[in-house]
DNA sequence: TGCATTTAATAATATATTCCTATACCTTAT
DNA sequence: ATAAGGTATAGGAATATATTATTAAATGCA
């Protein structure tokens, strides 16, 4: 048994095709071939069922599969390891960032990163929550920044942040103006929200979610803000905003902008990686520069935590 | 890097010797030397000081070890994962225990394992705690049985049984024939213990820790229980016994055993493997096994748990 | 059913790696 | 200095791995 064979085996189990775990191996089809044969012969079982198309994975093999990730991990950590030593924070970092922090974080923290880090070469990746989570445990992604918690034991969250939400009211409507706004206050109005599959679409429902006003005023419209502030700006229902994206609007549409009563309710953005703790320096590393930038821009307390997970419910935090 | 080259640098790192190394590994000396050249090629570190003799780990070597250690320990896994999905308890397994524990617990479950498990071969070592430990933790033994807790952050104990102490006094003792014995009652007596090196020896000495009369009265004397027993029969002192041990003796012997009032002093016996849980299943269905045949002997509760560690306080039990 | 297409297994061959034997080189101790 | 103990190096044999070319099997559509 050797590593190679077993980073075969994971390819063949990820594409369930062996000409194409072949290509993203590098290799060619028969070395792959031999090899998974030569693993499964000295393991003497069959981890992959052949006799139909697509192939599938065999009982045994999904277990050989798991067991092949954890030896291959371990084994990648060995770089971790000599980089640490080393102390070079360097190589490839992917990070993926969901679409309604991503734009606002990112300008915040890139030039630093690239100061403090001239050897990091990191990717971003834009993508909703799910895949994100997808793509870090098959290892596409090393590391990924989205609205927390998660719910998911494969992963290890790290908060970096607190970011309360804020109404973006109209001049005619009725609590335009009011200090100390409670999501109540706004039952009656038409609720404009991203489209489905946003983490922040799941957000605000759950923050609106035991109250049966809201139930079928929903209107799915837009993939950005931007759109929603403009319907808004038409007098075509309210809007909410996390507090980030607020900074940028203009003089008049500040004054659009209330805040909620304490506590408010707030999205937790953390990072996240695998409790594989492949690359834990250089992820520690750009916790700490992350904490640092959103540390003097970012103090909010008595916050009520709304889970970006369908139908789950608020966490109090102070 | 490979697995191989990872257990070639994990036996040079044990026995601080190429050569002895690459005996334990069954191959030449120079196929070390060049298989660890390339791996400390491959990650651009030296791994051993060869200056000096004997050979040393530099300070990278000693964190690659520990990783090369992590990888190996989830490789063997691969086969317990496949052994455990074709049911087969079968294989080697290396199993040492203390030798206070050995002669009274290992009659009550061998022929229960050999039946039980007849694919499996057991190896079994009578050791001292700190060797067992050591060998564990150097994969020379996969599981022991031993007195716990040893506090030691790499082992996982199961406790399997309580064995409370028995006072072996003879006639001429003032405190003969009473019922309700407690420690202190004894603490003007000359009291005999194994020598030095035995866990029961260290509990004993925790059990009268707190004792000053004690200190200076005890007398290091013998290897075995039997010695001890004699030198009572002969009036030269007091000693005390495993439960276990007290079973054998004969009638008149009996009539000399004092058992304590509750909650008796006792020692927890637990089988420890490594947290790499390595055979885990295997070690699974030993510990199933263990606690079938002691639960049907040993059943006592409201006991003091006695350390095996040197200087460490009872901790209550119910 | 039959034929084209896709995809895995096999065979033959080339390449690369690993390991061994023999030997040179280095360190330590006397 | 020199012997003893132990590691590195060189060259060649044995293994293992990968490639190309080909065969065999399964799928899908006419």
């Amino acid at each position: 048994m050797t590593i190679i064979q077993l980073k075969y085996a994971i390819a063949v189990a990820e594409y369930k095709n062996f000409t194409i775990a072949a290509d993203k191996c590098f290799v060619t089809q028969p070395t792959l071939s031999m090899q998974i044969q030569k693993l499964e012969g000295e393991l003497d079982i069959t981890i992959f069922d052949r006799g139909k198309k697509p192939i599938s994975l065999t009982e045994i093999g999904e277990k050989i599969i798991k067991q092949s990730k954890k030896i291959v991990s371990e084994s990648e950590k060995m770089q971790d390891v000599v980089d640490k030593d080393k102390g070079i924070i360097g190589g490839n970092i992917k990070l993926g960032i969901v679409p309604t922090i991503m734009p606002t974080l990112l300008p915040m923290f890139l030039r630093e990163l690239v100061n403090n880090f001239p050897l990091l070469k990191v990717s971003f990746f834009e993508l909703p929550t799910s895949e994100l989570i997808n793509k870090l445990k098959n290892n596409k992604l090393d590391l990924i920044i989205a609205a927390t918690p998660l719910e998911d034991d494969e992963l290890i969250e790290k908060p970096i942040y607190y970011e309360p939400f804020m109404a973006y009211l109209p001049k005619t409507n009725e609590n335009f103006g009011k200090k100390e706004i409670v999501p109540k206050n706004l039952y009656s109005n038409n609720l404009l929200l991203l489209k489905d599959g946003h983490c922040f679409r799941n957000s605000i429902e759950n923050l609106c979610f035991d109250c049966k006003e809201y139930k079928g005023k929903f209107e799915l419209k837009s993939g950005s803000f931007e759109t929603l502030i403009n319907l808004v700006d038409a007098g075509l229902g309210i809007t909410f905003l996390p507090y980030l994206h607020t900074l940028r609007l203009n003089e008049t549409q500040k004054k659009m902008l209330h805040s909620f009563k304490n506590p408010k309710p707030a999205r937790e953005v953390s990072l996240v990686y695998h409790k594989n703790e492949v690359k834990i320096h250089i992820i520690n590393e750009i916790k700490d520069l992350l904490n640092k930038v959103t540390n003097t821009s970012l103090q909010f307390s008595d916050v009520n935590i709304i889970s970006p997970i369908k139908n789950r419910e608020a966490v109090q935090f102070n």
